[in-house]
DNA sequence: TGAAGTCGGTTCATTATTCAAACCGTTGGT
DNA sequence: ACCAACGGTTTGAATAATGAACCGACTTCA
């Protein structure tokens, strides 16, 4: 990993539990040296993708980040394409809608839309990390990817997250067999205990996966009639998203084949 | 200028009006070498902050900065705050209303709002970058500056953008005396021709300018009326924003005088 | 009062990375 | 067939990153 990549991860230490990191907290953290970390902060300061609070002095990101966010959703803007989508298909399916989106080598929520038909509900928080195998989406989008992406995300350890969740690389890679079958993703509390989740992969315009749409429900509302319902909606979202940000599926995927 | 800074500086070669750029092309506007960039743009990949479009392989913005700004938004809600100000600020006026923001050593607009009460109106685009010496915003946040950071952003060449943009660097200097006596920065068809300005800094926790807010209308329809209107409703609007958040004005600022 | 931990920030010799220029293989126009 | 431009890769020579120790300012606690 180089220098520009390692100032760049310290970015990744910032999260809604952890707003503000002070200097030698990032140090510990990120596991380098405190001079390095000092100078690239500076670096990340002068380009205002980090600043610093008050007289604590403590680093956050930066008002940079939003110009480059706002430049992006202008010429590419999945946001505002996505959060319709997933709005409908919230209301059609009475469960919780959300989009997950590679950035780099990891997942992370993008988007998300609650359904008002029951008061209990799978609750999420934007840019919420979204680990590879432990979730959905995360197995949607690994069934499309090479082998060497799919090594890197299931690279040791992989952390357990409930009961539930599948750990041993060989049980992965068989968990996407079915997969690739269907485009279908499915998911009982892997990630979240009594959380049922559907989720499909969404493609680029060079058929490779950019992030997966997902309906999370409390597993005690699943029927085989909700089940189906959730299916046939998910993969009208998906076909939309898709359509309307220009993506192709790849080659031999399910919703190619119209029979 | 470190390497992470010169690989960040890359990103500020995306705009509006250049959302993807090929490998060849950024190493001539950057004026660093290919194979410099290259890595550089590789990294940068790794991150998720830029990715490469279809079989072009031109670059972008990618989805990573959208993460980023979702974070900062969320501990840091600036443009959900300043939105609905400067939407009454808007309507309170009958002019365009616009808030920019400092990001690095640069002053980008960050959030704008229209006001219906006049066909022809002052438009603008998000992210769009504002030159310090010659817009009314610029130079309300320069009279608040250290005298080293005015002289970084009054570097020459300073580019005249109209017959009237100010270019000579005592002139500026002298321009700024007016604004700290009241607070406020006008300025006639200095970035744009016929389009008269006010500005007023907004200020962050340590008590220095984070950006401006200001009101952007056409020469023809300033009376000393509606001048007055507008520097009422300009004030209000920087003690609200500034106040929600959690900014501090200087000492000496003419808004602290209630009398 | 003062010794021991922090903290953010700085220094400097050692070391690893970055640089510039030339070179590939491919593509597209003439 | 040619040529130019593209994205990407290699190469010694030059430059920048690194990390341990250090600084002064604060807190904590005895």
């Amino acid at each position: 990993m180089g220098t520009v990549a390692k100032a760049l991860s310290l970015l990744n230490l910032f999260s809604l539990t952890r707003p503000e990191i002070g200097l030698s907290e990032i140090a510990r953290l990120s596991g380098m040296n405190k001079a390095t970390v000092y100078r690239m902060l500076s670096e990340l300061q002068t380009q205002g993708l980090v600043e610093q609070t008050g007289p604590e002095r403590a680093y956050r990101l930066g008002a940079g980040v939003l110009r480059l966010a706002t430049l992006r959703e202008s010429s590419v803007p999945l946001l505002d394409v996505a959060k319709p989508i997933l709005t409908d298909l919230s209301i059609q399916t009475g469960e919780t809608a959300h989009m997950s989106v590679i950035s780099g080598t990891q997942l992370h929520l993008a988007a998300y839309a609650y359904s008002p038909a029951y008061a209990t509900k799978v609750t999420m928080e934007n840019a919420e990390d979204m680990p590879f195998h432990a979730t959905a989406s995360g197995l949607a989008i690994l069934a499309y990817c090479d082998s060497d992406v799919i090594e890197e995300a299931l690279a040791e350890p992989l952390k357990s997250y409930t009961t539930n969740t599948v750990t041993n690389r060989a049980d992965i890679l068989n968990l996407l067999e079915p997969i690739r079958a269907t485009g279908l993703s499915e998911s009982l509390g892997r990630y979240e205990a009594e959380v049922y989740s559907h989720a499909m992969a969404v493609f680029g315009p060079d058929r490779r996966p950019t992030g997966a749409l997902a309906v999370a429900a409390p597993a005690s509302r699943m029927t085989p009639e909700t089940t189906a319902k959730i299916r046939a909606h998910l993969t009208d979202a998906v076909r939309s998203l898709t359509e309307r940000t220009g993506g192709l599926l790849p080659d031999k995927h399910p919703l190619l084949q119209p029979a």
